[in-house]
DNA sequence: TTGAAAGCGCTACCAT
DNA sequence: ATGGTAGCGCTTTCAA
């Protein structure tokens, strides 16, 4: 069933019916209506994909994850979608694994499907995120991660500030030997940890090199990489008696090795991670955490990129920053004690 | 970048081209490596709209799911999507919500979208699930949900089969007074609770209808609806000895509402639900679970919609079933009173 | 082995 | 207000 098939029911030209369809204004109310009734009658539905060839966009977002199974960018992913669908256009999803190589065939494959603007939370660690000169022609974002030295519209939190106020509220309740298990090199790592010191530094205390362990997985198995890095940390001989973990699946490993060792939480050791995931709550110790709105992510991303899209020439990229919040709860409530 | 300038530069025809990249065995070799040659200096990708307008075959799946964010289906789309990215298909993703209009139109759309085939864990009650008369022309398949009369292509486990083997499970550590926590009217939920009260007969138990409590919501909030659910089931005179959940999130939320009424699990109440979801060891009980292995359910859909693609005529519909396994673990652990 | 050309379904321009 | 038609970039005959 196509445009053609319509207008020879319907009595008219081909673009007698296309203009019904995408500028009804420029039709006789009349002929518009005989053609929106065979229209109804055959159920037609436009090829959006000769629509595009012939546009030149094609409605498509791509998305880029390093895996939709940590909540968090399921969570982007869940609200850039909803908003998106609501302005008619649809998400072209791609899971990297974790792997660079995969994500940037993923890019390329997305831009050779034409995507208007691509999404991308990355696991780069280089600025050149696309292949060799494989220039996206198409406006890009990038979520929660950002590049060092690449000027990129960029929608995230300010994760320096993470580190600060998760450490900080460590340091309120109480805690004195800070421990911090990070991430991988990547901004949303390395400005954690930044956000670490600069706390301990602010309260005047020491900075203890063996107090930073770097989880080797952030993904999945985040989980396990936290408990091992954890385990780490328990073993000195004068163990942290706070944990501030890169993110909740870390501090979910940490959590268990923690309680395996026969410890509590939060009396001997109080953890924190970051994220905000729903199950938090329900976890063996309820997790406190620092919120990093990724709904809010989700949406502001969607609003940017139809924005990038609707411009004419591509302008200063923009960086929007949201305020990470502390959630506390009973994995750092100390208060009873101080 | 276009084949057109390709050729050009090539000296070669614009077929020549198309020749070297979808069947170089009919080109000359010679011919072939020059213009691979200028292929990749000019880093030439080619745009799979086109291709996909002249040759009807988009190289696109179309995913529906309730929601993202719920673990289960977010594994599902993450083997899903690796099994398909291998064989260069890509995942369209789209969320209903757990909202059946908002399925049907994402459905029509996609549709619209010209993927080659559909993926639909559908929240539909009604065997009518695309809207009146779209007949797709794609062919599809049922995860995890499959629809009573509707003789579809599906990939999911034996629900009744759940339902028994958890409450036998239940059954075996001891507990006589076992209720159930069911979903909403759909095959998943109908089946489990079908299962449960197989279980239950077969083990000369009562049937106690004040013991069956339905859910109201299933996705991510599905967690407070087990917590209400729970807290009627603990507020009977003879309140149960244990609860078989209809999925893992309800059983979260059942199990908040069992230890803040001072209730121990699983020596008070016994639980388990289904999915397997990867938090569940870390979740304040380590809750038992059936797992209805998410990434298989992946995998066999991405290699069942590839052979319906390839067919010529629509053949049988195929029901591809997977075993459920009980995973026990502490809050169903009830040996050592028994 | 190669090239010319039709045509996929649609939009957009120009003409009427 | 409507129709004719070029052409988006590609694949696929058919001819040479």
């Amino acid at each position: 069933m196509n445009i053609k098939e319509i207008a020879k029911r319907a009595r008219v030209s081909i673009a007698t019916v296309s203009r019904t369809i995408n500028a009804p204004h420029r039709v006789r109310p009349e002929t518009a209506r005989r053609v929106r009734k065979i229209l109804e009658e055959l159920d037609y539905y436009p090829n959006l994909t000769a629509r595009a060839l012939v546009t030149g966009r094609t409605n498509l977002i791509g998305l880029v994850v390093p895996s939709l199974v940590h909540s968090f960018f399921a969570e982007i992913s869940q609200s850039l979608s909803r908003v998106l669908r609501e302005s008619g256009y649809s998400l072209l999803i791609g899971s990297s694994d974790e792997d660079p190589e995969i994500e940037r065939k993923t890019l390329t494959h997305l831009l050779s499907r034409g995507v208007d603007a691509l999404v991308i939370a990355t696991v780069q660690q280089t600025k050149e995120i696309f292949p060799k000169s494989v220039k996206p022609r198409v406006p890009y974002v990038l979520v929660d991660r950002s590049l060092n030295g690449l000027a990129a519209n960029f929608v995230g939190v300010d994760d320096e500030n993470v580190g600060f106020i998760a450490t900080e509220h460590l340091i309120e309740v109480g805690c004195t030997r800070i421990a911090h298990i990070g991430g991988l090199q990547i901004s949303t790592a390395s400005g954690r940890l930044e956000g670490y010191k600069h706390a301990l530094k602010k309260h005047h205390l020491p900075i203890d090199p063996d107090h930073i362990v770097i989880a080797n997985r952030m993904d999945e198995s985040a989980d396990s990489a936290g408990y091992y890095a954890a385990r780490q940390l328990l073993g000195l001989k004068i163990p942290p008696d706070a944990i501030f973990c890169y993110n909740d699946p870390v501090a979910i490993g940490a959590m268990r090795a923690i309680l395996e060792n026969g410890m509590r939480i939060p009396e001997d050791v109080a953890l924190i991670g970051s994220g905000n995931l729903h199950l938090d709550t329900a976890l063996r110790v309820p997790l406190s955490t620092v919120d990093q709105q990724s709904d809010r992510i989700g949406e502001c991303t969607a609003n940017l990129v139809m924005d990038l899209i609707r411009e004419e020439r591509p302008k200063q990229p923009k960086k929007i920053l949201l305020m990470p919040r502390v959630v506390g709860r009973d994995s750092s409530n100390r208060s009873q004690k101080n």
